[in-house]
DNA sequence: GCAAGGTC
């Protein structure tokens, strides 16, 4: 203490704009003056200030986030400089960056005039950690230095005032176990970043022909821990999609109109997905038609607020009801927040403590013209509107959740998202303090021929904080009044069908919600990682803000996918996390956790580029090969197979393509385009003196091959001296079971990538001009070959897609692709089949009858669908062919007492079909 | 030219 001078105090905020307004709040105003440092963004202010009576000279000034950087040493800085492996043991150094250097020499002069140092920044993890870069560049500069940490959440008056007359000391446990575990991830995000990024770059950029309408020289194959899971989640759903096998499905459907109006039940078995099974249900309905009133429920349903937001659920719902994108709506809110009217935007607490006054923040809203009058009747004890908000369960135990903090009926300043934002803000808020809504639920039971069926509508009774929340909705609708015991005929019965449906792809609410469960990145960054992926040609996102991944991305994620490697999961960093929180309490120790984990991270880095192949190989299903590395860069591994049979001019030689799969291929390349694809499992192939005996025109030199033990078969054998020259059915086989490397996809659909989405990928593949291995004609690949059995790959491959998307089936007689008819005479009006397109070709099948050959998903109908006598056959019912169960939009005729036959139509009388598809229905 | 984390 310094007698009666004041003390001279070195306050330090996060940003300018921070010290700014904490500088205003604390000298009202009053005798402020501003002076430049050395950095000109971060201005110091001076006034005079008393804290707990003692008189102060403050000094406020700023840094700009973090003050210190890592990174390589320089000599490993340059992306040829070193073998990427050798960035998991480059030494890395800490340092304030250039443009940093300025701002660290004014917290240096500064420091070194003051007493007293007073920490202002946010107070989170990285907070604490930019507070220790401060004091480390400070306490050199003035090792006397007395230093206090300033704890406080919002920009507005009581805040500050409280947060000043209270400093604490910097809490050096936490900041250390911060510290640690920031340097850590730091660290290990740095080596893998980089490692990964300079080898999929080098490797894959030159290697295709990437047309992203930029400069390629910039394009930049980043890899990072938070930017590839997040481009995984997309992928994943966009793979689920594509793979989805759409099911069709059948429901009951009721109605019933009386003096009050319609009411429709809906089923209690919700729907079933044996069309037989459904049928004679419905039957038995239709032959005892009369409903009789089992239950009758009435009950209060509440709808309760939402919990307080926090970053999250802010980015999430602003992207719902306003399609902002969570990186814009972070930038408005942070106008929001310097300007003071929110608090800190960038929290996880989803709870407010007891000590925040809820009822102070209501009361400045009650002047607004739009929903001042809800805010007035929430402080309104008679009102009863009043509820303490729930509490969500997390709590950073840094910031409130997000609230108004000074009105505003709009500013002229406002765009309409800040206007936009703040409203929900406010919105949120009141509801979060509000009573639930209140509803009034009626369910209804009723019972035809033992089958149930239930109804239910609600009245909204009270809609509390509905009534200010208006992005919330809950639908009310009437049902007729029912009592048990009371029986009425349906005004409808009918048997309906519909399919199963894919999932959406990810919006962008759902992507924040995967990543927040998933722990991937934080609160103020992950809307960055969202939009890293838009920018590296990753994803985009189309105008329903919903996320697909681009060829690119696909192609990287399946390439590391078929490493078997789920670098582009989750699972990575929640491992590091996981042990960073050992380290925090002690139980591990920070260097042998870092020595361990590098050496992990090390070794899988080696082992994925060992599988290189993997993502070449992935690429070229999307890609063309670049001009840059293409003839060049394939491996001749020797000689003449045999003489070309296509140009008759040039030799057929063996090579091995840098994606390391093996072919035969014409060397009057690319005049000549002949080539045999050989199966992606051989590891090794030599051409051998042998002279295969049996193909013709020879000499056809034999082949000595080496395959994989894990990629083909237990009952083939590793060693195999084979020809190509057509003869040789244990290559035909091996070929079809495991592909050709880079131009097909594996026989065995992988992951979610199913039938549909390999016939789509191989139609994206720029690479396919080659000859069928098995029949010698272009334009496909021998396991997609019309002139082979529909043996190992089963129905999948034996379909087509056509250009305007239907499946179809090749025509066994010619190959080509066939056309789906309906058909239409009296036996067999409704079902579908197949005939080719040539007038040539008698060939044709009934579409029932290949699902029947081939197993496909309506196995369970096969067994009773093989006899022509079999009603169920008679509605048209398959695959496509829904017409018949779509004629069912007609009514219901009431029973007139006459026997029905069980295998009967119930309308017309007729054998051959059941009501639901009755010609004469509805007449 | 690389990560993720702050912020301008």
């Amino acid at each position: 203490m310094s007698g009666g001078h004041p003390i001279r105090v070195l306050n330090v905020a996060e940003k300018p704009s921070v010290a700014k307004s904490v500088a205003g709040i604390l000298s009202r105003n009053q005798g402020l003056i501003v002076r430049h440092g050395r950095s000109r963004y971060n201005r110091v202010f001076e006034f005079s200030y008393a804290i707990r009576g003692q008189p102060c000279q403050m000094l406020f000034t700023s840094v700009t986030g973090h003050l210190m950087e890592i990174d390589f040493d320089d000599r490993y800085r340059k992306w040829h400089s070193c073998d990427p492996a050798d960035l998991y043991h480059a030494p890395l150094r800490k340092f304030v960056p250039e443009d940093k250097l300025d701002i660290k020499r004014t917290l240096e002069e500064e420091a070194s005039s003051c007493q007293w140092l007073v920490l202002w920044l946010d107070c989170d993890r990285e907070g604490e950690n930019i507070a220790f870069e401060v004091v480390e560049v400070c306490t050199v500069a003035n090792h006397q230095l007395n230093i206090w940490r300033a704890r406080f959440s919002a920009l507005i008056d009581r805040d500050i005032h409280e947060a000043v007359q209270n400093l604490g000391r910097p809490n050096q446990l936490f900041a250390d176990a911060v510290d640690a575990r920031q340097v850590f991830l730091q660290e290990i995000d740095l080596r893998i970043g980089a490692s990964f990024t300079r080898f999929q770059t080098m490797l894959l950029k030159d290697a295709f022909v990437l047309d992203f309408n930029r400069n390629d020289r910039n394009l930049v194959l980043s890899y990072g821990p938070c930017q590839f899971p997040t481009l995984g989640f997309i992928v994943e759903r966009y793979w689920e999609i594509q793979s989805h096998e759409p099911e069709e499905f059948w429901t009951i459907n009721c109605s019933h109109n009386s003096d009050e109006g319609t009411c429709t039940f809906n089923w209690m078995r919700g729907h079933l997905f044996d069309y037989t099974c459904a049928v004679l249900i419905y039957e038995m309905c239709v032959q005892e038609p009369t409903a009789t009133v089992t239950k009758v429920k009435q009950q209060e349903k509440l709808k309760y607020p939402p919990h307080p937001l926090n970053t999250i659920e802010l980015e999430k719902r602003a992207s719902r009801y306003f399609r902002m994108s969570s990186e814009h709506t972070m930038k408005v809110a942070e106008d929001l927040y310097q300007a003071g009217f929110i608090s800190y935007p960038r929290t996880e607490t989803d709870s407010f403590s007891q000590r925040t006054d809820l009822h102070a923040i209501v009361q400045e809203q009650q002047g607004h013209p739009v929903w001042g009058s809800y805010a007035q009747q929430l402080l309104d004890p008679g009102a009863g509107l009043w509820r303490n908000p729930s509490n969500g369960g997390h709590d950073d135990k840094a910031h409130p959740p997000i609230h108004p903090t000074k009105f505003s009926a709009g500013e002229s300043g406002w765009s309409q998202d800040h206007q936009k934002l703040y409203e929900l803000v406010v919105r949120h808020f009141l509801a979060c303090v509000s009573q639930p809504a209140v509803g009034a639920e009626t369910t209804v039971e009723i019972d035809i021929a033992g089958e149930f069926f239930s109804a239910s509508g609600r009245v909204i009774i009270a809609k509390n904080y509905l009534d200010v929340y208006r992005f919330e909705s809950w639908g009310g609708s009437m049902i007729p009044t029912y009592v048990v015991g009371q029986q009425f005929i349906p005004t409808t019965l009918t048997l309906d069908s519909g399919v199963t449906r894919p999932p959406p792809l990810l919006s962008e609410a759902d992507l924040l919600n995967c990543m927040d469960k998933a722990g991937i990145g934080t609160d103020a960054t992950m809307h960055d990682h969202i939009k890293k992926l838009l920018d590296r040609f990753y994803a985009t996102k189309d105008s329903n803000t919903r996320f697909s991944p681009t060829n690119l991305g696909e192609a990287l994620v399946m390439g590391y996918d078929d490493m078997g490697y789920e670098l582009w999961k989750p699972y990575l960093r929640s491992m590091m996390e996981g042990d960073m929180k050992a380290v925090s309490i002690g139980t591990k120790r920070k260097a042998e956790v870092l020595a361990t984990c590098l050496e992990q991270m090390k070794a899988c880095f080696l082992d994925a580029r060992l599988k290189k192949v993997k993502l070449l190989e992935a690429m070229a299903v999307f890609f063309e090969r670049s001009n840059r590395s293409g003839r060049d860069e394939q491996l001749g591994v020797g000689g003449v197979v045999r003489r070309c049979g296509l140009c008759q001019e040039f030799d057929m030689v063996l090579k091995r393509q840098p994606a390391g799969n093996f072919m035969v291929g014409c060397l009057g390349f690319p005049q000549c385009r002949n080539v045999v694809w050989l199966p992606g499992s051989i590891a090794e192939a030599a051409l051998t003196t042998n002279v295969c005996n049996s193909c013709t025109p020879g000499p056809v030199y034999m082949v000595q091959f080496k395959f994989r033990r894990l990629e083909i078969p237990p009952n083939y054998n590793v060693d195999h001296l084979g020809c190509i020259g057509g003869c040789d059915e244990i290559l035909r086989q091996l070929t079809e079971i495991c592909g050709t490397g880079s131009r097909s996809l594996p026989a065995v659909p992988a992951r979610g990538r199913g039938p549909i989405a390999s016939s789509s990928n191989v139609e994206r593949s720029t690479t396919r001009q080659s000859a069928c291995a098995h029949c010698r004609q272009m334009g496909h690949s021998s396991s997609d070959c019309p002139m082979q059995g529909s043996r190992s790959r089963g129905a999948q491959s034996h379909r087509m897609t056509s250009q305007s998307g239907e499946s179809s089936i090749p025509c066994d007689t010619c190959g080509l692709p066939c056309v789906l008819r309906t058909a239409n005479t009296a036996n067999n009006r409704g079902r579908k089949f197949y005939s080719c397109q040539s007038q040539e070709c008698n060939f044709f099948v009934w579409e029932d009858n290949l699902n029947n050959i081939t197993g496909g998903r309506s196995a369970p109908r096969a067994n009773t669908s093989s006899s022509a006598s079999n009603p169920s056959r008679r509605g048209g019912r398959g695959r496509g062919g829904r017409s018949g169960a779509h004629a069912a939009g007609g009514t219901f005729v009431s029973a007139t007492g006459d026997p029905i036959s069980g295998r009967r139509c119930y309308v017309c009388g007729d054998p051959s079909h059941f009501a639901n598809v009755c010609p004469n229905r509805g007449t």
